[in-house]
RNA sequence: CGGGGCGUAGCGCAGCCUGGUAGCGCAUCUGCUUUGGGAGCAGAGGGUCGGGAGUUCAAAUCUCCCCGCCCCGACCA
């Protein structure tokens, strides 16, 4: 902020800093940016048209990955009976404290007035607003799955569901939320691992290459896992405050919900076995992530690949026939770009000076602006501005501004969104490595947890262990990432052996 | 469910302690002048003060009860 002189009343149209509060910052941005807002129903948001284009654009992109990689799209029950949630027992310990229970069909009148359920319409069994799928769809796929033949069965479905929490967050944690959940059955424990791997695979390629989020691939300790995975990996995202995000998990299944479900086929010598399942899911809460890696005490800052609109042009005049110039030249500007495929927003409201407008955007995170002038279209150019700087600014600039010819505007304009794109991916992979840590000593890692941050420590595999580490300094262990060196060493805490390092930290 | 905070105009708040029937900023509408980093002036509209009960001649203000929301924690994607 380069605003004057030691402005002591905070300018109340500016968000909250992200250092003096950053969850007020973090609701601040979702808030203002009209990416979502707070829906009369306690825990649930309503998903405004800029988050949901955000969605959509994600969903785009993670959907073709799916079918590039064979799944695809089906749509299963929102309500399921009771008793499946009680077939498998670890599944049913996991969900059972955040389940919504349907157990009415129809609503009569209330002695007091107004409308209650009616008494005469309860169901026989109640239905469970689905916490995830893996009940309904395995029952089903048991009735499909009858021979080799027909595996793999690959499917995905997007969907949205409800899970009680206590606590909620937009975006990160609601009680309703979308999200995509993908679903398979195997024949062999192989195969299906494989699958759990290529599929975080996807969710990691995703991350970093879409949303210009790096993420740390690796799989949860017994602790985090999955309630009926054998295993459960995932992604792991660092946000600005330093605390991990989990942006994805893939799970192996193994042969738990086969058992419980049935799900059986017969080999090639006609023996009866049960299939190897996997299940993986991203929410939106990736949005939430998305927001929490980039944005800025500006406002929100969206990645060019996910962004709906990738450039606003505002003009710039003095009189009406600089203005009528002017206007000329931003339409056939934006017919131009908008023919090259980039999605432009002409801001020709009256009325609103351009430097209303320059916040205005900016809070919404469009990645570029161009600025037209009376001056610019005598030079037959535009100027550029970048939501972020995508180099390191010269002395005295305050913001990146480079001036484009309108003739090669479609060009210039793409390369600039490539390498803002680059930028904020490297600049968060940057803040993540300079928030992580090698610690042995734990006296020093409960002192430095304070402030947040990675750390990669040493871990017995005790549960025992990880336990006091989260009771003590209310850090988990995020992951055991996959990609790293197998070092040994020992636990952080008990000094038993270990043979490679755990990644530490506090969470959402 | 514990701890904290808040409910007064669309949004942000003051007024409450010390009762006298509601105010400021932003936004909105109208008009004129403006427009290269959050424009100016003039005018206008907009409120059962979260709900209920009580005290009082009189309640946004005092008392009691209820409701809702946000933040922090335990549970979780």
């Amino acid at each position: 902020m380069e605003e004057g002189p030691m402005a002591k009343e905070r300018d109340e149209r500016a968000i909250t800093p992200r250092g003096e509060d950053y969850s007020q910052w973090y609701q601040d941005i979702v808030l203002r940016a009209e990416l979502a807002d707070y829906s009369p129903v306690k825990g649930c948001m309503v998903i405004r048209p800029a988050g949901y284009a955000l969605w959509e654009n994600l969903q785009k992109a993670l959907d073709g990955m799916f079918k590039a990689t064979g799944h695809a799209n089906a749509y299963f029950p929102l309500f399921i009976p009771m008793s499946f949630l009680s077939k498998e027992a670890e599944h049913v310990e996991g969900f059972a404290k955040e389940c919504a229970v349907v157990t009415h069909h129809r609503l009569g009148a209330a002695p007091e007035g107004g409308v209650r359920p009616d008494p005469a319409s309860a169901l026989e069994e109640p239905l469970v607003v689905r916490p995830t799928s893996e009940t309904i769809m395995y029952a089903m796929f048991s009735k499909w799955i009858k021979s080799y033949r027909d595996l793999p069965l690959l499917l995905n479905q997007w969907a949205n569901i409800v899970r009680w929490e206590m606590r909620t967050r937009l975006f990160l944690r609601t009680t309703e939320f979308l999200w995509q959940e993908g679903h398979t059955a195997h024949t062999t424990h192989e195969e299906s691992w494989k699958e759990v791997l290529d599929m975080l695979g996807v969710y990691a390629r995703f991350a970093e290459e879409w949303m210009a989020v790096p993420v740390l691939k690796g799989v949860k300790t017994d602790s985090e896992k999955f309630a009926g995975a054998l295993k459960t990996t995932c992604i792991e995202a660092m946000m600005q405050d330093g605390k991990a995000l989990q942006s994805g998990t893939s799970h192996d299944l193994g042969q738990n919900f086969a058992k419980a479900f049935d799900v059986k086929f017969q080999d090639e010598k006609g023996e009866w076995r049960y299939c190897w399942q996997t299940s993986w899911g991203v929410s939106t809460r990736l949005i939430g992530a998305l927001v929490m890696a980039h944005s800025d005490d500006q406002g929100l800052v969206i990645p060019p690949k996910l962004a709906a609109t990738h450039a606003v042009i505002v003009p710039i005049y003095r009189d009406d026939a600089g203005k009528a110039k002017v206007l000329d030249t931003a339409r056939s500007l934006k017919a131009t770009l908008a023919g090259a495929g980039l999605g432009v927003v002409l801001d020709d409201r009256e009325n609103l000076s351009p430097g209303f407008k320059y916040n205005e955007w900016e809070l919404k995170g469009v990645p570029v602006r161009l600025e037209i002038g009376p001056r610019d279209v005598e030079a037959g150019s535009c100027v550029a501005v970048p939501r972020v700087p995508t180099r390191g600014l010269r002395d005295g600039e305050k913001r990146q501004k480079e001036t484009l010819s309108l003739a090669g505007a479609p060009e210039s304009l793409k390369s600039l969104l490539d390498d803002l794109q680059r930028a904020l991916f490297d600049r968060a992979l940057k803040f993540r490595e300079e928030h992580s840590y090698k610690t042995d000593d734990y006296a020093a890692f409960r002192r430095d947890i304070e402030k947040g941050g990675f750390f990669w420590a040493h871990w017995c595999g005790g549960a025992a262990c990880e336990e006091k580490v989260k009771e003590e300094t209310k850090a988990t262990i995020r992951c055991i990432p996959f990609d790293a060196e197998k070092e040994a060493g020992a636990c952080m805490i008990c000094g038993g052996a270990s043979p490679q390092r755990a990644v530490f930290a506090r969470a959402y």
